[in-house]
RNA sequence: GGAGAGGUGGCAGAGUGGCCGAUUGCGUCACCUUGCUAAGGUGAUGUACCGGUAACGGUACCGGGGGUUCGAAUCCCCCCCUCUCCGCCA
């Protein structure tokens, strides 16, 4: 959410904002959030005052006399029936208001290139080399289902499509992968938190997925409750309404998890193998801090720095592109996403996702502290990353560290998480 | 699932229809004082919105939503949450 202040200020902006995401619909929403704002602050001072003489009166009323309380009431009663119907109004205009200012995306950085979709974000550093292979590189799938780690097909029976089954070293490599992250943020400072997986529409609405997110999202309905399809939600919502002590910042915290997205609207993209499936792990790293761009600026590049870290321990090439303004959320203020190499697929696949919101979601959220130098209470910033998610990692740890016989070399850093092992399978080609 | 007790300001905790935006304590801030040891004294200190350059004025907010009333933190209804006991259970 925005404050409502900035789009008097300068509603160009936020119009300008959401056109640069790519939101047509959501430029409308800034028009009515502003004429609803205008009627309602017409509204107010004759509300205000008629509100004062009923408490006026109202007060007098309590000491005097039996005859003249009579009289009294009569006008007390048309005073009523006219401040009905001003707050019905009021709560009406209220509603609508808060209504669309939650539609109105957050503004996008100047830094934010400009751009339709994801083929227009902007590679800004690149790390390692693609790998050159002494024989046909397979893909990850191939791979998995010759050494029986993988099975598509009893899940989809299961579970249906988009489901799999890890057996095997597979399955203590995607737990080695995820413990090794946690262990990382770790030592990086970060507290490690395992938080509820099922939460109210609040943590939705706050975190900025609803509404909007909502076919993406496995809800059930008779609890009023939604899987979470980032540990983001519940992690960024943990001190939702809260009032922080200024010197209690940042709150740095790393959440294992697992996650759940429908992929509606994703029929035939990606079908095979590991790449996109309902349900996965992931290690997401979330940020909480004072409302202070240049440090929510600096954390953000130390959260893409935590996860370059973990790539490059794997070994596996990257880069790290800006992303557009078509491509950027509504939440989002600007976002970079990491892209590892996946042989399989020719180029680089998205594998990480680093975004700041500066105090967008913290104003959904009512989240706010209190400054150390004992200023008015602040909206905190936050950000997040993703750390690790897997199984997507593995399609990259596969398919880069494949050998020719089928087996896979691992790297030295995720060797002590797989029983010291520097390779996993048997010769199956 | 059943029974009961509660949800009040940064925290703790009073307040059962008008004198309550709310006693008090803690914390915090400012000033003062001081040597008998991590002290004492005085004062200030909620949030949001509206109007105003400002000083300031007004309104709303006592878990959320409805209702009764001229008037609700206080009475009634619904919902949410927390705690205790019982039952069930990984």
């Amino acid at each position: 959410m925005l404050d409502l202040k900035l789009l008097r200020d300068d509603p160009d902006a936020v119009r300008r904002g959401a056109v640069k995401k790519r939101l047509p619909d959501r430029v409308r929403a800034v028009d009515e959030a502003l004429r609803l704002d205008a009627e309602l602050r017409e509204l107010l001072p004759r509300l205000d005052g008629l509100r004062s003489e009923q408490k006026a009166a109202g007060k007098a009323l309590g000491k005097l006399g039996p005859a003249e309380r009579e009289a009294f009431l009569e006008g007390q009663k048309r005073l009523k029936v006219e401040l009905q119907g001003l707050e019905e109004r009021e709560k009406q205009l209220r509603a609508e208001l808060q209504q669309q200012l939650a539609l109105v995306p957050n503004l996008p950085d100047p830094e934010v290139p400009e751009g339709r979709d994801d083929t227009e974000n902007v590679e800004r550093t690149r790390w390692g080399t693609a790998p050159e292979f002494g024989f046909a590189p397979r893909p990850h799938y191939e791979i998995g289902e010759a050494q029986g780690w993988v099975d598509f097909t009893r899940a989809a029976e299961l579970a249906g499509s988009r489901n799999y089954v890890l057996f095997g070293d597979l399955a203590l490599l995607h737990d080695a992968v995820l413990r090794f992250a946690v262990d990382l943020m770790v030592g990086r400072g970060f507290v490690p938190v395992d938080p509820p997986l099922l939460v109210r529409d609040a943590a939705m609405f706050g975190t900025g997925f609803f509404p909007g997110g909502e076919e993406q999202t496995y809800r059930c309905e008779k609890d009023g409750l939604n899987l979470i399809g980032t540990a983001e939600v519940p992690v960024t919502s943990l001190h939702q309404g809260e009032m922080l002590a200024g010197d209690a910042l940042p709150k740095l915290y790393v959440a294992r998890s697992a996650c759940f997205r429908r992929e509606a609207g994703t029929y035939g993209k990606d079908t095979r193998g590991l790449y996109r499936v309902h349900q996965f792990q992931k290690v997401e790293q979330v940020v909480i801090d004072v409302a202070d761009k240049a440090r929510s600026i600096e954390h953000h590049q130390r959260i893409v720095a935590n996860a370059e870290a973990l790539l490059q321990a794997f070994e596996l090439p990257y880069r790290v592109v800006a992303v557009c303004g078509g491509d950027l959320g509504v939440p989002q203020a600007m976002k970079y996403d990491i892209e590892t190499w996946m042989p399989s697929r020719g180029g680089f696949g998205e594998t990480h996702s680093a975004s700041r919101f500066y105090d967008y979601q913290a104003r959904r959220l009512d989240l706010r502290y209190r400054p150390k130098d004992g200023g008015k209470p602040q909206y905190c910033h936050t950000l997040n990353n993703t750390v690790v998610a897997s199984p997507r990692i593995l399609i990259a740890l596969l398919e880069n560290h494949q050998q020719a016989d089928g087996t896979i070399r691992v790297p030295a850093a995720l060797r002590p998480y797989v029983g010291g092992r520097a390779v996993l399978g048997r010769p199956v080609f």
